[in-house]
DNA sequence: TCAAAAGTGTTGACTTTACACCCATGA
DNA sequence: TCATGGGTGTAAAGTCAACACTTTTGA
């Protein structure tokens, strides 16, 4: 590189910056929940950012001029995961000045439940992984906020709408529920009043089927009931053309 | 430089790479509600778009890039009630291609409670008005469905959380606090059970002064505990340079 | 036969709702 | 003296929390 070429790259940065000043970038950033092992998980990628070598972050992206916002968290989901058709739903914007390293870009947060065993695609791939919620200390940028903030949200969804159901497969027992639960509450539930609860909502749908690979009594396998397997998903991702890196 | 070390993006590459997105512009949108004549309001201005000529719009602005976004809403705030130290809270990031007709303006909604009598000042002024929340049916862009979904928020908030005391003057009677309520849920309550159960929450102090100028007799005046009295405002408004408009 | 979880009801504490009368004030 | 809201308690219904034993299966 020349001195010349050198220079140029200073003038062109120097051009970008000042442009960069009259000018906000927008992105999305997906809190990817999963259940596994009896652990809420959130689906995590090493940062690309020297800023944060190390660290992992969400996943996220820029959103595109003419795409939605919710569009673009759903071809996150769908780039990252592999798969559509999910719960998906915005937390809120975090628009610190100083959040990004590399200039002014205000992000809008969803979350999302997946049921973790449909996925298991593309994992080892770039550097994604499933990450315990509870272990999760630092992040990159303000993703650790962003995680806080979303987890309180699901914790208050919890208690009112039936959306747990997203992170387990169609069928499961009355035990895995309520470790569900336990796990994004982070409390100890009581057995009985819990399946007295649950009776109560009406939300499940006795399949007649009972557990097998358990290494004690089976239980009876439930379904949700059709009419709350609401994804809150209106908008599917838009065909992706080409995936980005 | 390792493999890894070269597939990392330093700050100022992102930053080129993705030039072409910084094309959408940020806006925050400012529910304000107030609380005259026992009904919820909210102030309004006619939009001066010509493809909303003649309906009235939210109050908001554009987000400046280097303003955080929250600073912005309480900018905006300031700008149009003259009214600092505001209750304010963001509502969600409104986002959709189309709803703004003249670009990609992504917004975020904030709502925000304040004493109508402490304003009274620039009204007449520009086309500001306080519009009674239930008598609203047609908005600018989608602020219809952004104060929908703003008053459904607040309706959730005041069921937990003492904050509709930012609608009142410092002193009120238990009444006027009941009236509140009722307005802003939409419902009649029972006056020996909300007054019980003001009782049990103990967010009240009695002042030991009585309504004046009432037709019958005055009830007692309360003032909401200091310690509740959060306005939710970490951040005030940067000052103001220079008016906008 | 043991370990592990399935399945199942009752009681007391607390919360919520419904409801009615006398009182103080201003017009 | 009348109209208007102030101020107050109780009982019944419903919800929530605590708690233990028998049953079924696989190892």
């Amino acid at each position: 590189m020349t001195e010349r070429e050198m220079r140029m790259k200073t003038a062109e940065i120097e051009k970008i910056t000042h442009l960069d000043y009259f000018n906000i970038a927008i992105s999305v950033d997906c809190v990817i929940f999963g259940y596994d092992d009896k652990e809420l998980k959130v689906l995590l990628i090493k940062s690309d950012f020297k800023e944060f070598e190390g660290l992992y972050s969400l996943l996220g992206d820029l959103v595109k001029p003419d795409e939605d916002i919710e569009s673009a968290s759903y071809r996150v989901l769908k780039e990252r995961t592999g798969m559509d058709d999910v719960y998906l739903e915005q937390v809120q914007a975090f628009g610190s000045v100083d959040r990004h390293p590399s200039g002014r870009v205000i992000t809008i947060a969803y979350y999302s439940l997946i049921d973790i065993k449909h996925h298991k695609l593309q994992l080892s791939h770039n550097e994604l992984s499933w990450q315990p919620v509870n272990d999760i200390r630092k992040l990159a940028f303000d993703h650790k906020i962003i995680l806080d903030t979303s987890l309180i949200r699901l914790q208050q969804q919890v208690m009112d709408y039936p959306v747990v159901f997203n992170l387990l497969p169609e069928k499961f027992s009355l035990r895995e529920l309520q470790e569900l639960y336990e796990a994004i509450l982070g409390v100890e539930l009581d057995r009985r009043n819990f399946r007295k609860k649950m009776s109560i909502k009406e939300w499940l749908v006795d399949i007649d089927e009972m557990e097998s690979d358990v290494p004690h009594r089976p239980g009876k396998l439930y379904k949700l009931k059709p009419e709350f397997r609401k994804k809150s998903g209106r908008k599917k991702a838009a065909p992706i053309k080409q995936m980005s890196l």
